[in-house]
DNA sequence: TTGAAAGCGCTAACAA
DNA sequence: TTGTTAGCGCTTTCAA
């Protein structure tokens, strides 16, 4: 065995020690060395103590491609970063992937990152699996309609979604969501709980199913109160702009005392046409978006605003992700609770 | 060979194919598909593509273990993500993160996510490295007073840091980092052709080394044209609640007409003052953050704000990192230069 | 230009 | 309880 660097200096040889250096210096072979490390009951214990001894002095770590290539595993889980856009959804998804990060690492998992570019939903993730780089996929834009979902289930690829498979009903894949109508009705219930009755809805444009979900949350509240919802309620762009700009046409033509918004972005453009007609947000008017993103929490009159459980999504996804490459039957949903961070703003 | 799955019908088989599958089809020896891949110069053109036509047919990748452990190399490139801090680093993070695995991806390397506790700066890192899970690292969170770097230079582990190594100035690793100081300069410098003169800093305390590189820019801009500066300086934590304070009493004792900030976390606390005295950011008095962070762009006044050039830090590292690990010798620094995002509050 | 042999470090299966 | 054998899929070395 040739060998180019110090063992046992304290510095990281050159070379770092094998299973055969370590079952060499134990005494041992290298199958009880292996053993002592993945089946450390099957050894006598004074064999075990005498290898670990021999482990810990020689800081032997299993060489993880070798691992990999004969247990066709890699331990490793793909995430896929969509191409860098400011928006609110990042600094989301950092909450979420720290979660991940260390969820996985407990279950005995890594997180890879793979880029992906918004023209091909499905790049990228092909030649992952085909070179068994990644054991799993977690799959998390899927507000663009899921193309990856279909495409891995095709491919048989385990993967846990982040999101529900809105455009197929009959899809079977692993999924965890957060429940967006609950969210926006905790948040109306605290309004009318406060005594507003004329609460506005500001949110998406009709073909995102999740601004749909989360509008019928402010509804349902609504109407099971039998609050008037008519000429309350619009549909924009996930813009401040426009945002601002809705808030100054529902304020001039339906006066609610109250505003619930599908995002803290437009929750923001109420907050600049509040300031600009000098109402004070919380005391005139009342105002809750969603995400309870950084913007909410750091704003001077800090905005209540609808918060997604994060962690405990990437805890369900990380608990589907074992279920899954243990090859038990997953569930096929999770559906968690959002709360409501309640600050000035209400 | 046993198989278990169906081949080349569209499915991803439960064994991909091999080398020797793809061989077989070409019918040529296992090492001339492994050149085809690897070294297609080495192929007759009619081989070649008598190779590649089976490799596509077949859906060839080669298995990663199985390269990794015959090369000894991982193609991966670990980040280590701090516990879940829910402040500014965050998004600037993700911004960095973004363009790490895009342009990681471009020089043939995956990014893994690892976790690491605050408690141990170093953990994480070690067994990675043994086990030789990872080619290299990159190091972010070098704020921290940067045991990592000493330690990873010790074990003669590969790695980059995003950051200076303020506290060893001997240090010899490759790092890239953002020239802090010449970005509230140009803040400053901005400010004074504006026609500002008293112009206020609020910054971080002093045992910080990034908050005094800051500081110093501005210190800088103002003697270099002669402004007085006494009194007009304040050293707070980096809350919201501590920059409304500063420039309260900033402006009760010494009416400067804009404020610098070490932070956008600072820089809203002025305009939190600004709004509670009834004065116009911008048009009254002149506010410019630092980070360029969500924040600041989505305020209904723009918040005016240093940009640290993310994206070429990135593409800076993984340059250092390919030098490094083509053993190649790597300049110790690289200093990037900030820009200014003008908005309405300067 | 192509092929054969060897072996990277590990663990599964089996034998002692 | 421990050791032996074999081989995961690939690339490096050397020979044809």
């Amino acid at each position: 065995m040739t060998r180019t660097g110090p063992r046992g200096t304290g510095f990281i040889p050159v070379s770092p020690p094998t299973l055969a250096d370590v079952a060499e210096r134990a005494g041992v072979s290298r199958q009880t060395v292996s053993n002592a490390v993945n089946n450390p009951d099957l050894l006598r214990s004074g064999t075990l103590e005498r290898v670990r001894e021999a482990i810990d002095a020689m800081g032997y770590s299993p060489n993880r491609a070798a691992r990999n290539l004969r247990t066709r595993t890699s331990q490793l889980i793909g995430l896929r970063v969509s191409p860098a856009q400011e928006g609110t959804a990042n600094a989301m998804m950092d909450r979420f992937v720290h979660t991940l990060v260390d969820t996985s690492a407990e279950a005995g998992y890594h997180v890879l990152l793979f880029p992906g570019d918004h023209g091909d939903p499905v790049g990228g993730y092909d030649n992952l699996l085909r070179s068994t780089t990644v054991d799993a996929f977690v799959v998390t834009d899927t507000y663009l309609g899921n193309p990856q979902a279909v495409w891995l289930s095709e491919h048989r690829a385990p993967f846990v979604a982040f999101g529900r498979p809105w455009d197929q009903p009959g899809a079977t894949h692993p999924w965890v969501d957060v429940d967006g109508a609950a969210g926006t009705r905790l948040a109306t219930e605290h309004l009318l709980a406060k005594g507003h009755t004329r609460i506005a809805w500001i949110g998406w444009r009709k073909d995102s199913p999740i601004g749909e979900d989360r509008r019928s949350g402010w509804l349902g509240a609504m109407r099971d109160t039998g609050q008037p919802t008519s000429g309350l309620a619009s549909r924009v762009e996930d813009t401040v702009q426009s945002g601002a700009e809705a808030a100054a046409v529902l304020l001039d033509e339906s006066s609610p005392t109250a505003f619930v918004c599908a995002s803290d972005t437009l929750a923001m453009g109420v907050l600049h046409t509040l300031w600009i007609r000098q109402l004070a947000p919380g005391r005139d008017i009342a105002v809750i978006g969603f995400d309870d993103s950084q913007v909410a929490q750091v704003f001077p009159v800090g905005l209540t605003s609808v918060r997604q459980p994060l962690e405990e999504v990437a805890i369900e996804i990380v608990g589907s992700l074992e279920t899954l490459l243990g090859h038990l039957p997953a569930g096929p949903g999770v559906l968690l609770s959002p709360t409501l961070s309640i600050r000035e703003s209400s």
